[in-house]
DNA sequence: ATGTTACTATGTGTATACACAATCCATTGT
DNA sequence: ACAATGGATTGTGTATACACATAGTAACAT
């Protein structure tokens, strides 16, 4: 098995005790490489014989992953990645620009000096990983920032939400692209946001939040349009 | 088969074709009557018997409702209904909030005539359930005032998320009192909104509706606080 | 009395078997 | 040429069987 976990944004990874729970991360994980590729038919029975396990937990895991909306499924007629449309990339944006800016109000007003700690040194590694143009490290940093923020917010529920929205767009191609190609402003966007947070300042939390996830929609959706959609038919 | 589908918010119901979608139906409805309370443990084989069908369909089914936050599945440790905390609550109308918020600013740009003739006859239904004290035609009208303004905000994935954390909190007997102990005052609450969004005013519309939700969630954390916290120990 | 071990029962996790719905192709009729 | 019909084929939906993990209980030792 060389199957490569995503680890993106998930929770404490439960670990692996039952052959379900190994297809539901062998067959999200082949959905966020894109080895399975939107719009692409697949059954249960070929995961089965893959994994060399039976139909009866590959057939579980799947339902899983369609409440997810990785996957599409329509009684007798087996299961399609799902294919993302330019509406379905807004409508996440705009979950996310709602949620993601409640949370990092709700951040400015945790106390906790452990987790502001968390918080400052996730954004100073941000910042050392742009001096040193060092993707992966930005990266991780991202991830860390933004869980910090969400630890403070103290929302479970909506930190679930904005993981599951963020894994439906980081499986486009072009997702990777929209982050890579700005790190550094998106670095500098990050910085109020973080600042106000520390600050106590609820309300500089939520707009500058709000206006860099808004950003990263503006450079996504300019690649889907200029550099996708002019060679696909439908969505991606 | 006599269980009774609760119909709630949801989508345009598929067509029941499956044991696993029967069984999906009437899990949740029984957990939504509290017929099946939170807290409880159930079997897949004890529904399996029950429905008279096997347990292939059932697990599946039971799977997708864990995905809901209907049930917690712990491996080989089987199923419990899961029993929201007050801070769950909490949690959800925050995410409620920011969401309506946002679907009422976006349905406020909405200019299809359909739709806001739809939100007006909603408000009127509502306004005469209310003159004629009919709780149950008050409650119709709710939803479909929701339901139209979830259509005018063009974001299925938004309404997707809300409809779902309403099904989780209307579970609650309590949530039931909230709702019918304030129609008078909800309905008064409702107006400001649709008037918002039929005028094209955004920012009235959405602060409207966080205002009205917020008021939901006093009235509802009111009730848990001084009428169902005395009496339990854990959970509701 | 308390802690430990062995045994039993229950129910989960998984494999396997099979019926039938849906799709595809070839054949037939117009 | 094209529509309609009638098998083959594939793969889903479901039933059933079974191994074993877990929880509970009883017997025993300390």
């Amino acid at each position: 098995m060389t199957e490569n976990i995503s680890t993106t944004h998930s929770q404490p990874v439960e670990a692996v005790r039952t052959f379900r729970q190994q297809a539901y991360n062998v067959v999200k994980a082949r959905i966020l490489n894109r080895d399975l590729k939107p719009g692409q038919n697949i059954t249960d029975s070929q995961i089965a014989v893959e994994l060399n396990i039976s139909r009866t937990p590959v057939r579980e895991a799947l339902r899983e992953l369609e409440h997810e909306g990785f996957l599409i499924n329509q009684p007798r007629q087996g299961w399609r990645v799902y294919s993302l449309s330019l509406e379905d990339i807004h409508e996440i944006f705009d979950i996310k620009v709602a949620l993601e800016g409640m949370l990092a109000r709700q951040a400015a007003q945790c106390t906790d000096s452990e987790k502001q700690a968390t918080l400052r040194e996730a954004m100073e590694q941000m910042k050392q990983a742009v001096a040193l143009h060092d993707y992966a490290a930005w990266r991780q940093a991202d991830i860390e920032l933004h869980r910090a923020i969400f630890a403070m917010g103290m929302n479970g529920q909506a930190a679930r939400i904005i993981d599951n929205l963020n894994e439906q767009w980081y499986r486009l191609r072009i997702g990777f692209l929209a982050l890579q190609g700005r790190t550094e402003q998106s670095c500098r966007e990050h910085e109020p946001v973080v600042t106000a947070i520390l600050a106590g300042d609820g309300d500089a939390a939520e707009s500058q939040m709000r206006l860099h996830i808004n950003n990263v929609r503006q450079e996504l959706v300019h690649l889907l349009v200029n550099l996708v959609l002019p060679f696909t038919q439908a969505g991606v």
